[in-house]
DNA sequence: GCCAACGTTGGC
DNA sequence: GCCAACGTTGGC
């Protein structure tokens, strides 16, 4: 069982959408760091810190979990769509996922309040110049993280 | 809209 | 394989 949190833009997917669709792809990662956690780290039932980003008020807006193992991501193969790559094909797909349920909401701890908080200080969300939308999350981060929700 | 930080691309 | 140029992320 291991622990992480994801990046979503609440304009695109929210936690009350993603606790409102249950089971969904986690489509459109691109970036292959994030790409190998799905891969190669990610099992079922993987707590999920759900993190709003690049909104009003960026912070941890619920909890999920990992609902599926990795498979290719759909869009990288609809020309159509914002997240094609043109450099992947179906027999050798660059882009996979995993499916993401969202379990519950909870108040909305906050970039600026998790800053505040010396038990969070390790996470790798809060480290300067740090990018990635899927990170992993320590044992006692999650339970740090619970207590303040 | 700005910009720091980081990732990716492509010429050599 | 290096690295400059460019693109993206995401908080502010």
């Amino acid at each position: 069982m291991k622990y992480w949190l994801m990046k979503s833009e609440p304009d695109e997917v929210s936690i009350d959408d993603a606790v409102r669709l249950g089971p969904a792809p986690w489509f459109g990662v691109r970036n292959y760091q994030a790409r190998n956690f799905m891969r190669d780290q990610m099992s079922i039932g993987d707590g999920v810190l759900f993190y709003h980003s690049s909104c009003a008020e960026p912070g941890i807006a619920g909890l999920a979990e990992v609902a599926s193992s990795a498979y290719p991501d759909e869009t990288q193969f609809d020309p159509k769509s914002k997240y094609f790559d043109p450099k992947s094909t179906r027999e050798n797909p660059r882009w996979l996922l995993v499916d993401v349920k969202g379990t519950r909401k909870t108040r909305l701890l906050s970039l600026s309040e998790m800053r505040t908080k010396p038990e969070l200080a390790t996470m790798t969300v809060l480290q300067k110049g740090s990018r990635l939308s899927i990170t992993p999350v320590t044992e006692e981060e999650w339970q740090a993280v619970l207590k303040l929700l």
